[in-house]
DNA sequence: TCAAATATGTTATATTATAACAAACGTTAT
DNA sequence: ATAACGTTTGTTATAATATAACATATTTGA
C-alpha cells in the first residue's frame, strides 16, 4: 500500500506547482516549469502525477489531459469528480456537491453493472467570460 | 451550418468501421482498419472523427481517447452523454437514462455557470467480467 | 542490517493529434 | 453552363501526450 502522508521530493515538487496554478496544468508545461529544480524527463513528471492522482491529491482532467490539484476535503482517493470547465478561459472548478455526489455515487445502471468511480466534467461559459 | 444529412466519403468509412465495432475504437486503429480503402493519413481520420461528433453519431470517450457509435436517439447534436465502463474488459455503453439526463441537465452549479453540456463517465467491473 | 518496496535518472520510442497548403468536389445563384 | 463559394480530400511534416525498459539509489520495516 502507499504511503499516505509523505511525498517523495519529485511528488512534491509536482504537487506544489499544481497547486499554486490558477488553472489546469499539462504534464510538459510541468516538465518546463520544474527543468530548474533537476527534473529532466517527462516519466518524472508522468511518475509523479500518477503516485499523485492515486493519492487523490489531483485530478487528471480527461477532456484537457491537464491536472488540478484537489480542493475537495473528502477526496482521499478520487471514486467521485465533478468539475466545471469554462471553454472560453478555460478555468476548471472542482464541484463539490453532497448532493450530487450522492445521487451519482448511488446511481445503478440497468444492465446491473456496479459502479466503483465516476468522473463528470460540465462545460459552459464562466460568469467572467460572460461580461467579456 | 453543417448538412444534416449527407455523409462524405470518409466520414461513412470512418462511421461504418465504429458502428461495426463491439468496442471503442482509437484513431490509430481505425486508420490502420481502413488503408485498404485508400485513407492514408492521420488528419483523414480525425477530419472525419470531429464531423461525426459534430453531428453526433459517434462520441468520444475522453478517459480512452477511443470514438464509440452514438446508440441512444436522441444524440442530434450530444449536448448530454453518460457512459460505463468496464475497468477489464474495456467495454463501453452508452447510458440513456431519462432520469439521470434531466437531473444532469438541470444541475446548476452554485458559482452562477450556466452549463451547455456534460460528459460523465462511470467505471466498474462489468457482469461477465465478474464471473471469470 | 539486510531484504523488499519505492523512487529516481535516463534514453528511447510509442501514441495521439494538429498545422499548413494545394487540389478536387458540390452546391447554388446567376 | 459557369463562376463563386464552402466543404472535403490528399499529403507532408511536426507537435503534443504518454509509456517502455533498464540501471541505480533511497527509504522502510521486519
Amino acid at each position: 500500500m502507499a504511503r499516505a502522508q509523505t511525498l517523495s521530493r519529485n511528488q512534491q515538487i509536482v504537487l506544489d506547482i499544481i497547486q499554486k496554478a490558477k488553472g489546469p496544468l499539462k504534464a510538459y508545461s510541468i516538465l518546463f516549469n520544474v527543468q530548474k529544480k533537476g527534473i529532466k524527463a517527462p516519466q518524472q513528471i508522468y511518475r509523479a502525477l500518477d503516485k499523485l492522482i492515486g493519492m487523490g491529491k489531483i485530478h487528471k482532467i480527461e477532456s484537457k489531459n491537464a491536472f488540478v490539484a484537489c480542493r475537495s476535503s473528502d477526496c482521499e482517493i478520487s471514486k467521485a469528480t465533478a468539475f466545471s470547465i469554462c471553454e472560453s478561459c478555460e478555468m476548471v472548478d472542482e464541484i463539490s456537491d453532497t448532493k450530487l455526489s450522492k445521487y451519482l455515487s448511488g446511481f445503478n445502471h440497468k444492465k446491473g453493472m456496479k459502479f466503483k468511480r465516476f468522473n463528470l466534467e460540465f462545460f459552459g461559459i464562466c460568469k467572467k467570460c460572460k461580461k467579456d
